[in-house]
DNA sequence: AAGTTATTGATAGTAAGTATCAACTATCAA
DNA sequence: TTGATAGTTGATACTTACTATCAATAACTT
């Protein structure tokens, strides 16, 4: 049911479904950006790609996103950061100390957040919602 | 139950309880906040208040959010909001086309948002949810 | 009224992008 | 294989949303 996603050939092979073009700059970006295991900036991946120009790196992160390849996401201060989109439909839990994201489900969420329809006015388009947490490795390594 | 707050007097008196100064720059943010209804930017205030600075707007900004007079949200697009504050917990409904933010209170979300604990790993120590709408007048203006 | 200390504002700087546009190149059709 | 065509790139400049500095100023305190 929950399906898992996200390795180089599948990437490309999405951009291409797109009509987009395979160039070298954008396997460049997909490939540092599966190199990384925890959340993300955008300059993280310009400053390690020294040969892509930094427009880029933000073009490529937009479609990315829209592609669904990647997600967006927004640390309680505002800072935007990115991670690699691997269940269909999910939230995010982000560590606010190291920036580990995990991706979850939960049905009960999807349910309540479609039950809303009875309490807020007007047409329901879409939801943000992020759960902050500390890590267990966070935890661990700050108890000592 | 659900109580209802901001209102000139009780902003300052807030502010004062904090150990803060009533300056006349903060009484003009408060007071242009107050003859708003749908959220506001940074800029929005700065613009409308000539004779205050604009790093003060946003000091003052920052100051009201953090005690509680006024919640800042995000846009699907990043962009950051502010939204005078009613009620006492709450999460928003933002009408992506006119700005209009509506805040509501639900027992079963605030439940659903604790049971994660079983979902998530680590200790949660918070969260953000927006819900986004397209709102009534929005809806019937554009169904011209 | 005076003293102390928070607050202010002009200026400059940062973070995260976006707009421009000429140069380049992936893809396709011949 | 070679063009032609249209998508892509990168340097640069600009934008938005702030934050840091720090001397000048004004709010509370007594
Ligand atoms: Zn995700
Ligand atoms: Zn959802
Ligand atoms: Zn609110
Ligand atoms: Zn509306």
């Amino acid at each position: 049911m929950i399906s898992t996603r996200t390795s180089q050939p599948d990437v490309i092979a999405a951009l291409e479904d797109a009509g987009l073009r395979i160039t070298g700059q954008r396997r460049q970006v997909v490939a540092a950006i599966e190199r990384r295991d925890v959340g993300f900036s955008a300059e993280d991946i310009a400053g390690e790609l020294e040969g892509v120009g930094r427009a880029t790196v933000y073009r490529t992160l937009k479609l990315l996103v829209k592609a669904d390849v990647i997600c967006k996401l927004v640390l309680p201060d505002g800072t935007p950061m990115y991670s690699p989109s691997r269940l269909e439909h999910h939230h995010h839990s982000v560590c606010t100390s190291c920036g580990a994201v995990e991706e979850f489900r939960d049905t009960t969420v999807e349910r309540v957040l479609r039950s809303l329809t009875r309490e807020i006015e007007g047409e329901i388009v879409g939801h943000r919602m992020e759960v902050f947490i500390r890590c267990r490795s966070c935890l661990d390594s700050s108890s000592s």
